[in-house]
DNA sequence: CATTGTGAATTGATTCACAGCG
DNA sequence: CGCTGTGAATCAATTCACAATG
């Protein structure tokens, strides 16, 4: 998004529509409940009512993957669970940084859903010089002065900015520097980076927003109906619209 | 997404498209903040840069809220700041109550962008009996027995649940029982609701998975070049995927 | 004459529907 | 025979490019 027109059809590497990435974790999660329940075989209608899509969409996201599923039957969940973590990249280890130990930082530091799937939180920073040394879910947390040597003795391509936005791009660019090319951003800000580092970003505001733009078409229902014959009841489901749209959360 | 194909464009009410409602809080984020330093008109261009999208998206989605641009000089800044936030419903206010006050509930009681915005905390709701009364950002908070009475006592529309995935569904079913029609769900569970209620996810192990995505195939870089020219560098703006994925955020 | 607003072209995602196969 | 895998059709979003205009 920086720099202007550059883009290229890069991350489409070996052609999986971003789309199709996005919608992997679903079905990851709902294969890995399965696969705790010792299902062995699941059909896509099956698999995709788990993971709240439809199983035309199921079935074409998995195309891209290969052919992984046996007609007639269905696929084998265990197979399909080692396809996917390993299309994914988590059949290897991404050590993470969190920047940023407020309420939020502290939050994600504890969330369990790290270590399970090949995340490892290898460290907690933060500005505040008396959070130094303190532990957070059992992890001492260290001062921003000593970012870029924690990046590098680490070897954390993956970084987590919980910080207020005024500080956002600044940790930003440090990471970066540091060598960390993939960051998630809970900082109500857009941040900028480079060619080659992606960003995502996660934003509660944005997400009660949009809430409230189609809680706003709900109330104002019944008129409107003036000149068309008016139908029956009403149908909300948001479906997320596209493009990862995502809320921010923050500490103040 | 709960029962099958009933699906409608109802959402598509008076058609702006849900890419564009997605975008519209980024460009009020930006506008708001050209405001604060009372800069009185804004180019597309100039705009477009602040919230990170290119300007011909913008002015298409600006479009479709009407003309309020003037040719030759760009848009002025209070009057688009007014039409966006009437537009997306926020020249009301909104109750929001959230359910389970772990790290996570707790970070986002405290997060500052809330009243901000249209939004105001109407009520903090925990199961656990020992929290009741104990105030969270200044809120008492209040035992799940009581959630129905606080939703309708506070006209709450919109919920945020914060709880641990295994009681997200049922935390669900009670807010929509109660009247919530909206609901923001950071447990890592799909939830299934009746039509005419919205839901959105966010989910951070969702996030960090597209991520290693990414960053897996950097990792892979210089193969591949076998056959092709292999043009140039290599660039990644994720671009958050359409679909507005997100990620999950929880407690354990 | 700089900049908006928008048809037309393009690209991407979803859905349909059915042939192919275990 | 049931279910996958996928071309073809559809629908949505983005981008282009330029005419309209304050």
């Amino acid at each position: 998004m920086a720099t202007g027109r550059t883009h290229r059809p890069a991350t489409r590497s070996r052609g999986i529509p971003e789309a199709t990435v996005a919608r992997l974790p679903l079905y990851l999660r709902a294969l890995t409940a399965l696969s705790e329940r010792s299902v062995p075989t699941v059909s896509s209608e099956e698999l995709a009512a788990a993971a709240g899509v439809n199983s035309a969409k199921l079935r074409k996201d998995f195309s891209y993957l290969g052919s992984y599923g046996t007609r007639g039957v269905g696929y084998d969940v265990e197979y399909l669970v080692y396809q996917i973590s390993r299309e994914l990249g988590l059949t290897q280890d991404w050590p993470v940084v969190i920047v940023g130990i407020g309420n939020l930082g502290a939050a994600l530091a504890n969330y369990g859903g790290f270590a399970s799937r090949g995340f490892r939180v290898a460290a907690l920073i933060d500005a505040d010089p008396a959070m130094a040394g303190k532990p957070v879910a059992g992890i001492p947390v260290q001062h921003t002065d000593d970012l870029e040597k924690i990046i590098s003795d680490n070897g954390v391509s993956i970084g987590v900015i919980a910080t207020p936005a005024g500080a956002a791009q600044q940790v930003c660019d440090r990471l970066v520097a540091a060598g960390v090319t993939s960051i998630l951003n809970f900082a109500p800000t857009v941040l900028t980076v480079p060619d080659g580092v992606d960003v995502r970003k996660v934003d509660l505001s944005i997400e009660l927003q949009i809430l409230a733009f189609h809680e706003q078409r709900k109330a104002g229902e019944e008129h409107e109906a003036t000149a068309a014959p008016a139908p029956a009841a009403h149908q909300e489901s948001t479906e997320q619209g596209p493009d990862g749209d995502v809320p921010a959360v923050m500490p103040a």
